[in-house]
DNA sequence: GGCAAGTCTTTGCGTGTGCAACTATTGCGT
DNA sequence: ACGCAATAGTTGCACACGCAAAGACTTGCC
């Protein structure tokens, strides 16, 4: 159609390398967390909380956090709410609004999951990187400097 | 705990970059395609079929192209099935094995689709390159000389 | 030949998800 | 003060998914 046809194709193999190299390590994450009767969204819940260095999180920033819509995001944070994992809050200036913050069980929980995943990445990323379709995007992630999704 | 914990920290962020990444590419293709009622993982297998040149697939090659499970694909491919845009072939020299093969409705919908798919890719990583957070991945997917899984 | 082990695919079941519709609250214009 | 649009979160519904078990077929070994 255009002159940069392979242009659009390189793209389209870039996004078929990132779906999968995503894939591999969202299915790895999965399994391991498991154990904790966590998945992947759970934890990033979890962590995203805690990265609040024990401030509150609005539905709406976990739903971007977890790119996740928002009914989702109300049945996960149900789920973890009944687990008693976090609190749901009014808060007062803003009565539409809904404040989530972690308990102390949250807390606990999240400590003892970090480090299975945080091993369990290091460990797919490892395993990416020697496997020559996903050798470069997987290096790719080492040397991000990037601020998380806020 | 070790040495590196910044390291891991690393690791981590840049994980939260690609599924940020990720999540905000697969759902504008999601939407993009639904006009032609099409799902992202629909238009994989399609693709990956056609990238075959007309030849067959095993349903074990699409879960791995796809990232999907067994029981999944099977119900993909009968989704496919149903709709006349590929057919299942019982090949003979291994009649465990199932071949799928696109039709000539399944090739012209597949051609239909194509430039939808490209053009949204090529917009979404454009936006992706302008948020700072984004950037460096989505620029890496450019120059990335991978063959697609296989 | 026949039985055991392994592989490929399919089905039953429970669960998480998105979309659209709905409720509650805020802010703005009159 | 009132109504009206916009925003935040929740619920009904249909659907796609993963896991585990079952079915179909192959391979190897006796």
């Amino acid at each position: 159609m255009s002159i940069d046809d392979g242009a659009v194709e390189v793209r389209a193999q870039g996004w078929r390398t990132l779906a999968a190299l995503h894939g591999m390590i969202e299915s790895e994450l999965e399994r391991s967390l498991t154990a904790l009767r966590l998945s992947v969204v759970e934890y990033t819940v979890l962590d995203a909380l805690s990265r609040q260095d024990g401030w509150h999180m609005r539905m709406q920033q976990l739903a971007r956090a977890t790119a996740l819509s928002p009914s989702a995001t109300t049945r996960l944070v149900t789920r973890l709410e009944d687990r008693g994992l976090l609190t749901r809050i009014l808060c007062a200036d803003d009565r539409r609004g809904i404040y989530t913050e972690l308990t102390a069980a949250g807390r606990e929980l999240y400590l003892e999951a970090r480090p299975v995943h945080d091993e369990t990445l290091e460990r797919v990323l490892a395993e990416a990187e020697d496997r020559p379709e996903l050798a470069v995007l997987a290096r790719a992630l080492h040397g991000i400097p990037v601020a998380a999704v806020q």
